[in-house]
DNA sequence: GATGAATGAGATTTCATTCAT
DNA sequence: TATGAATGAAATCTCATTCAT
C-alpha cells in the first residue's frame, strides 16, 4: 500500500540529512523493498504494543530482525517511520469520505449508514493505534499534524454535505454535527479497540448506527431496528 | 480540592522502603502544604503545555520554583504527580453523573441537555490534558487505567439510565448508546480544546444539544432550536 | 560507656564546624543526654542493618523516633556517629589484651585459652557491624583508620608476650603468629555473626581453643580435648 | 578468564525487559570482546583503588577510555560488573581446594603447608577487592552470598578431609578446624593486602605455615623450622 | 546493503547537610 | 532544644543516532 521511496519523510524535514545517503529518496531492489517491508510491518506492531513515545527503534529493529544501522538506511528517524505508517493510514481513511450516499430519514438511510460505520470501524481498527497516536497532539510534528488536519477536514465536509440534505440541518450545524459524529465514531471504536469497552459486534453497529442515523440525519427510527432489538 | 497525603503511589523501589521517602504517607503542615500545592499547580501547567512525556520533572520544579528535592519530597516520581492530578480530574468527571435530571423529548429535555453538556464542556476543559492523557494508553500504570475505566463505566450507567426513561431505549442498546454519547462529547471537547477545531461557543453548544437530544433521547427536534438557526 | 561530649569526632575534623552550634563541645543536660543514648542506640542497629554504606541518616533519625536537625545538632555527620559507636567497640577490644596471662602447653594452659577466645568471642559479637565496617578500608577516615591499626598492634603485641614465652617462638615469628591468631578469632567470629556459618557454642569454643593452644602457643593436645571429643 | 557473555544479572527492570537490553545475554565480536576486556580491567583497578561503594560507573568508564553508554552496552549497572570480577575470583579461588595433598605431621608435611599458603596468597592477592567486597556482607546481592557461602563450604570440606587424616582430628573438630585455617589465611593476607600490616615474605609464609602445621594438622615442629628461625 | 559497536546528551533519583521557625 | 522543610551536587541509566567494517 506504501508507495513511498525510501526515507521520504525527511525530505522536507528540518535538518538536511547528513553525510551518507540513508534519507535519500532511492529506488529500492527486491531485497531492499523487502527489508523495508519487514520494518514498516514491525513499526506497525510495535507502536501498537507500546505507544508511539515508548516505542523504541531497538523494539522495532528487534522484532524486523535486522540491525540499528539498517533501520537507518531506510528511515532517517522513528518519526519519520511513524510518518510512513501515518500516511497510508491517512490514505485508507480519506477513503471513507467517498463511501456515503445520500441519506434517508427510513430504514433504508439507517441500512446506509450502518453500512458506512462498519467500514469505518474496520479501516480504524486496522490502523488505530497509529490514528490514535497521530491524532493527539503528542506528535509534534507539524506536517502530520497538518496533514490529520486536513483529513479530518475533508471528511467533516462530506459527512456535512450529507447531513445537510437532510431535515436534520435546521436543528444543528452541519459542519458541528458531522464533525461530532466522526468525534463519536472514532472515540467509540478506540474504546473498543482498546479493550476499554466491549460489545457484541452487530448489536454494536446497530445502535450506533441508530443513533447516528437518528442525531444526525433526522431519521425517524422505526421498523427494523426495533424489531431487532425486540427479537433479542 | 485535592486532599491527598504526600506521595500516593507504592514506593516500588528494590528492597525495603527507603529512608524519609517521598512516597509515604505524612501529615504536612503549613508550608509543606503550600509546597505541595505549588508542584501540583505547576504539575499542571506543565503537562497540558507539553504533555504528558515530553514534560520533564525539571520542568515542573523550575515552574514551581522548588528544588529537584523537594520534588521527590512530595512525589515519588512524574507519574506519581500525574497520578493525583488525575485522580483529582476524576473525581470532578465522576461528579457530572449525578447531574443529569430525566430528558423529555420536548425542548425542555432539549435545555437540560444543553445545559449538561455544557458543564461537561467546563470540566473536561478545565483538566483536558491530563484526562486525555489518561485516557490514552499512554499512560501504562495500571491502577489508573482501573479507575478510569470504572469512571467510564459509572458516567456510562447513569447515562444509560436517563436513555433508558426515553423512547430512544426502543432502537439502541441504551448502554453503548451512553458510551457512544461519552465518546462524542469527550472526543469533541478534546479537539476544541487542542484547538484542532475552533467555534462559537453558544452555536457549539446548541448544536452539540441538538444531535444528542434527537440522537440518544428520542428529542424531537422543533421550536426553538429551528427557529434559532433561522435568526442567524 | 560512652562519655564523649556532643560532636566530638569532628572537632579534629577537616573542615570547622560551620555557622550553628552542631559540632561544639557542650555538656548536656539531662534531655540532651537521652536524645544522644537514643542517636547512639539507633546508630548501633541501623550500621548493623544495612551496614555503614546502605545506611542513612535517615534511617538513625527514624529509629530515634527524632528529626534531621536533632541530629546535626548532637554529630556533625554520620561518620562522627559511626566514630563514636567505634571508639566505644575499640575500648572494650583494647581491655582484652590485658585479659591474658602466661600460658602453659599443658591442660589449663588450654583452658585459659578457652576462656579467654570465649570473652574475645563475646566482646566481639555486641560490637561486631562497628567492629567490621572499620575494619574495612571503605571507611577512608584515616584517624579511625589510625587508631584501629593502634589497637590492633597493641593486642598483637600483648599477644606476642605470651607467645614468646612458649617454645612455639622457635617455629614461628610471634609477632606474626599474634596477628595470625587474631586474624583467625575476629574472622571466624565474624562469620558466625553473620550467619555464614553456624556452631554450637561449646564445640566451636573447644576447637577454637584446641587449634589455638597447640599452633600459636606449642600446647600439647592431650587429655580433656581428646575426651571430650570422644565422650560426644 | 571470564568466558560469560554480557551481562550477567537479571534485567530487573520494572515492566517488560528493555530494549536492547545490556543484560541480555549476547554473543560477541573481536571488537566486543576486546571493549568488554577493558571495562573487566579497569573495574578490577577502580574497585581496587576505591572499594565498591566508592568506585562509580564513570570511574571505570573514564579508566577504560569509553563511554558511558558503552559500559551499559555490556553490564546492566555497577554491581553486575562487581559479578563478573567476582564470579572470575571465585573459580579461582576454588581450584585452591583441589591443590593440598595429604600433611604428614614432619617436615615434608610443613613444608607441603607452605606451599599452598603461597598459593593461596597469591590467588588472593590478585582479587583482594572483589573478594574483600564480596566477603562483607555489603554487598547485598544474595544471589553472590549463596556463590560466596558454597565456596567457603566447599574449601573448608576439602581442608576437613585433610585434617581428619591427622591426629589433629582428635583435638578439634575437623570442621571447625578447617574454617578457623582459612578464616586465619584469608584475614592475615588481607590485612598484608590492605597494607595494615607489613611483613617480609618468606618470614611471614614461614611462620604461617609452621603455627598451620602445628595448629591444625598436628604437626611436630621440630628441625627446620626452628634451625631457619636461629640462623637468623 | 547490512551490521554490531559506540556515543553522549539528557532525564531521573538519592541523600547528606543546612535553614527557618 | 527540637523540628519539618528545602537544597543541590552527584550518581545512575536510557536511547536516538552515528560510525567503521
Amino acid at each position: 500500500m506504501t508507495s513511498r521511496k525510501a526515507g521520504s519523510g525527511a525530505a522536507g524535514g528540518k535538518s538536511a540529512p547528513r553525510g551518507g545517503a540513508p534519507a535519500q529518496e532511492r529506488e529500492l531492489r527486491a531485497q531492499g523493498r523487502k527489508t523495508m517491508r519487514k520494518l514498516l510491518d514491525a513499526g506497525q506492531i510495535v507502536f501498537e504494543q507500546r505507544g508511539y513515545h515508548a516505542a523504541r527503534v531497538d523494539d522495532v529493529v528487534r522484532m524486523a530482525k535486522t540491525s540499528h544501522g539498517t533501520f537507518y538506511l531506510y528511515f532517517s528517524n522513528k518519526e519519520d517511520l511513524f510518518k510512513a505508517l501515518a500516511e497510508d493510514a491517512m490514505a485508507q481513511m480519506a477513503g471513507l469520505g467517498n463511501d456515503l450516499g445520500p441519506i434517508t430519514p427510513d430504514e433504508a438511510g439507517r441500512e446506509a449508514v450502518r453500512a458506512w460505520i462498519e467500514r469505518f470501524f474496520d479501516v480504524y481498527s486496522k490502523h488505530s493505534t497509529v490514528i490514535r497516536a497521530w491524532t493527539e497532539g503528542e506528535i509534534v510534528d507539524n506536517d502530520l499534524g497538518r496533514q490529520g488536519q486536513k483529513l479530518l477536514t475533508k471528511l467533516a465536509q462530506q459527512l456535512a454535505a450529507r447531513i445537510e440534505e437532510t431535515d436534520a440541518a435546521d436543528a444543528a450545524d452541519p459542519q458541528i454535527a458531522a464533525l461530532s459524529c466522526l468525534a463519536m465514531l472514532e472515540r467509540f471504536t478506540y474504546l473498543v479497540q482498546s479493550r476499554q469497552i466491549s460489545f457484541e459486534r452487530d448489536e454494536m453497529l446497530d445502535s450506533l448506527a441508530a443513533v447516528t442515523h437518528a442525531g444526525f440525519f433526522g431519521g425517524a427510527d422505526a421498523g427494523k431496528s426495533r424489531r431487532l432489538r425486540r427479537a433479542r
